[in-house]
DNA sequence: AGCCTTTGACCAGCG
DNA sequence: TCGCTGGTCAAAGGC
């Protein structure tokens, strides 16, 4: 059902699946990885989806497919009926069969029947129309919009006259209003981090609950992630773009969109939410404050090299970051172990930030100041084997690069080990590097503008998960 | 001012 | 020794 999404900015994409919890967020928290014999990790698809969370996040997905879709241009629409499913090309592409969101019990059952309906996940409830979801506070990105509670005005125009009429649809005031009721019933699921990390319960939190700030902070990202309104007809107004095949987050790979940086061809830079290098491979996306200091073209590899160090003093680690053109990470290869703990962030632990994006983690023991090993996209690491000179890790997964061809790059994560080491015994539990820094679904949380933003992301990715 | 990225140059290892 | 390649340095510039 990804392909839905395609004529979305990857960023869109990202933070959508975010939040409504597409089918590959499905398949990324219903993934669990393994471990290889040869020590390095390959994520299957294994574990079920908690069924009642599950539920809840399928319905409104389904609901805000089909009403994105119906928003879309007829071609665009029909370019992605055209296409397989990307779960299915994925499985094709990767050998693994990855679970997919069943359909069949939602809409007509010959759906063969509709042309605007060849895809899955396209059953709108005739309550919730793309007013509901395009008008909805957080998807609104600039100024000439109706106020709304993200404003902190929370008045509802009695209609929707001054609202653009290209995307007005039927009913928009019962929309907006039955997003927040709808928001209201299903309530979110808040996961805290504590100062030790993910605690792994998940309390609700009503909406109503949250300060008007908090509504301020998360429109405020979804600005700054372009999730918008806006967004979404630019995209319209730019088929060649749209049309094609991107990155698409959550399906991704590591995630840490790794932020999916928008592609060389987009050059809306507003639009790049991952445009940050810390996505993915970069500095700060394990907790520690990497430096660029240098990059190369290396033979044999058709994305640069770029050589990170740890800004630590007297810290030897270093580490090597491959970008494919979207900025996905195809290869990270860290050297040495850090002599320090991590940073501090926002007066908590990097730790702490970690988790943040861990709510989709299994039951990770917390391995404080191991590096790589404490982040919910690294494997856990128990400390005496992080203290070796190197450790080496191959957790294998797929990304899909942009470009004309959509071909898929192989995300390569690698630590290189030390004498001694074996690394097939020391990682436990990795998360789908889809899930990871090369889409950026996940790197959002790390692409931090200050430590302030960097908290009230986190918190926005908790509302979303 | 400090830190970062960028990027060309330089260095070392290897065949 | 030479050429290739990967890794690192460091000046320049940006934020």
């Amino acid at each position: 059902m990804m392909e839905d999404w395609m004529p979305l900015s990857p960023n869109a994409r990202a933070l959508f699946s975010s939040m409504i919890g597409d089918a590959v967020i499905g398949k990324s928290v219903a993934e669990s990885s393994t471990e290889n014999r040869d020590g390095s990790l390959r994520v299957e698809p294994d574990i079920q989806v908690p069924s009642r969370i599950t539920d809840q996040k399928n319905e409104i997905q389904n609901s805000v497919v089909g009403n994105i879709r119906s928003q879309l241009n007829p071609l665009s629409e029909q370019k992605l009926s055209s296409r397989g499913s990307l779960v299915e090309r994925m499985a094709a592409r990767a050998g693994f069969n990855a679970p997919r969101l069943k359909t069949e019990s939602i809409g007509p059952n010959d759906l063969s029947q509709k042309q605007e309906i060849q895809t899955p996940c396209l059953t709108v409830p005739p309550d919730l129309g793309p007013v509901t979801l395009l008008d909805s506070p957080v998807f609104l990105s600039d100024t000439l919009v109706m106020p709304s509670p993200t404003t902190g005005k929370f008045s509802f125009a009695p209609n929707g006259s001054s609202r653009n009429s290209t995307l007005m649809t039927n009913n928009p005031d019962k929309g907006k209003d039955n997003l927040f009721e709808e928001i209201d019933a299903l309530s979110f699921t808040f996961k805290p981090v504590t100062e030790s990390g993910y605690t792994g319960a998940a309390c609700k939190v009503n909406p109503s609950s949250l300060s008007q700030q908090s509504i301020l902070d998360v429109n405020r990202f979804f600005q700054q992630t372009d999730f918008s309104r806006s967004s979404i007809q630019r995209k319209k107004s730019s088929d060649n773009i749209s049309s094609e095949p991107r990155n698409f987050d959550a399906v991704g790979s590591i995630a840490g969109r790794s932020s999916p940086l928008d592609g060389p061809e987009n050059e809306d830079a507003d639009q790049r939410v991952n445009a940050d290098p810390n996505v993915g491979g970069g500095p700060a996306e394990d907790g520690y404050n990497w430096r660029k200091y240098g990059q190369k073209q290396v033979k044999g590899s058709e994305y640069p090299r770029s050589y990170y160090k740890c800004t630590h003093e007297n810290c030897p680690v270093k580490k090597k970051v491959e970008r494919s053109c979207e900025g996905y990470i195809t290869e990270i290869t860290c050297k040495g172990a850090h002599n320090h703990s991590k940073p501090l962030v926002n007066g908590r632990s990097a730790l702490g930030t970690s988790n943040a994006l861990g709510d989709m983690q299994l039951d990770t023991t917390e391995q404080p100041g191991t590096g790589f090993s404490d982040h919910p996209f690294w494997p856990s690491v128990p400390q005496a084997d992080w203290g070796q000179d190197s450790v080496e890790l191959t957790p294998l997964g797929q990304e899909y690069c942009n470009g004309a061809t959509s071909l898929p790059a192989q995300t390569h994560f690698q630590f290189e080990l030390g004498d001694g080491v074996d690394g097939s015994s020391t990682f436990s539990d990795v998360e789908d590097e889809d899930d990871r820094g090369t889409h950026g679904s996940i790197s959002l949380a790390y692409d931090c503008e200050g430590d302030e933003s960097e908290s009230k992301r986190r918190s926005l990715l908790f509302l979303l998960n």
